[in-house]
DNA sequence: CCCCTCTCCTGATCGC
DNA sequence: TGCGATCAGGAGAGGG
């Protein structure tokens, strides 16, 4: 499951491949892959051919592409670099391409037999980019550019939060933002309209490093104890990206198991019915908002309520 | 506005 | 061996 880590693990790849590249083909080979562009297909194809992309950047979970259209392609053909970054010859993108991996996406180079490919795109180099993505719970659509609170993002991603990540992220704010929740704390770091990034594993991790029971209270726990939650979720997804650099081939994550960080590191995920690693109580999994909760009972106490 | 449930999808796995 | 049921969950639509 691709979260902040694993798709800026992929951001990155797409930096390094698809920076001043030119788009010169586009296929569309399965309809939920374009479903998020209300235009259609068509438009999509239309809007994506001719261009070049910009710059490869990121919020949360998801990616986009800005893309300069029209006209010639940067002076960049030699391989120079742009030196302004989202600028490319002069011009300023004015849409992008938004991708979201959903729960199985892949951003994939190079030839490829795959089963659930679902767009190829061919760059001006020659090199093919294919997105697959078993379940289709992702997909691409191309939005114009906003600017939202002085960043340019796309239409579809404005009313998504900053993530820890991001420089301009003001922890204050999120810390009172989540106080302000009169719902259980984990929906909170699940809301991407809070803080952005997390999903149902570091959302655990998180969790189980603050010693908090994902069913208490946000508006019930203080401010340094939710400031503490969301210092332990950055934490883990940075140490997640750390290791995303060293276990996962920084094209090819593996989002279906398998790689070292997940073999070693996660402490609550997926652990139940294993020893907590602090107190050595056996694991547990509940239910909880239609997906898996995994905690220590010992150390994280379940709220009577 | 806020909160919460449901739905989309397909491969792996399990029990009979 | 086959087959149906269950499970996994990001995000948004829609209900209360």
């Amino acid at each position: 499951m691709p979260e902040l880590p694993e798709v800026e693990v992929v951001r990155r790849g797409l930096a390094d491949h698809l920076v001043g590249r030119t788009v010169t083909g586009v296929e569309v080979l399965h309809p939920r892959a374009a479903r998020r562009h209300a235009a259609g297909d068509a438009d999509l194809i239309g809007q994506i051919l001719g261009a070049t992309v910009a710059s490869a950047e990121r919020r949360g979970k998801f990616l986009w592409l800005p893309l300069v259209h029209g006209g010639e392609p940067p002076g960049v053909l030699g391989g120079e670099p742009p030196d302004l970054p989202g600028v490319l010859g002069g011009e300023t993108p004015d849409t992008a391409v938004v991708v979201h991996l959903g729960m199985s996406g892949q951003m994939l180079f190079g030839e490829g037999v795959d089963t659930h490919l679902r767009i190829r795109v061919r760059l001006d180099d020659g090199t093919l980019l294919r997105f697959v993505d078993q379940r289709t719970f992702g997909g691409w659509a191309v939005d114009p550019l906003v600017e939202v609170d002085g960043a340019a993002l796309p239409a579809s991603v404005a009313h998504i939060a900053r993530d820890p990540l991001d420089p301009a992220f003001d922890r204050a704010a999120v810390v009172a933002a989540m106080k302000r929740k009169n719902t259980e704390v984990k929906r909170v770091l699940l809301d991407q309209t809070v803080v952005s990034g997390i999903g149902n594993i570091y959302a655990d991790e998180a969790l189980w490093r603050s010693r908090l029971h994902g069913r208490r209270l946000a508006s019930a726990l203080t401010r340094p104890a939710l400031g503490r939650l969301l210092d332990d979720a950055t934490a883990v997804m940075r140490e997640a990206l750390d290791q995303g650099g060293t276990s996962f081939d920084s094209l090819y994550v593996n989002v279906n198991g398998q790689s070292g960080y997940f073999e070693r590191s996660l402490n609550a995920y997926g652990r139940d019915g294993e020893p907590c690693r602090r107190c050595g109580a056996i694991m547990r999994r509940e239910q909880f908002m239609n997906r898996g909760s995994h905690f220590c009972p010992h150390c994280q106490t379940v709220p009577r309520r």
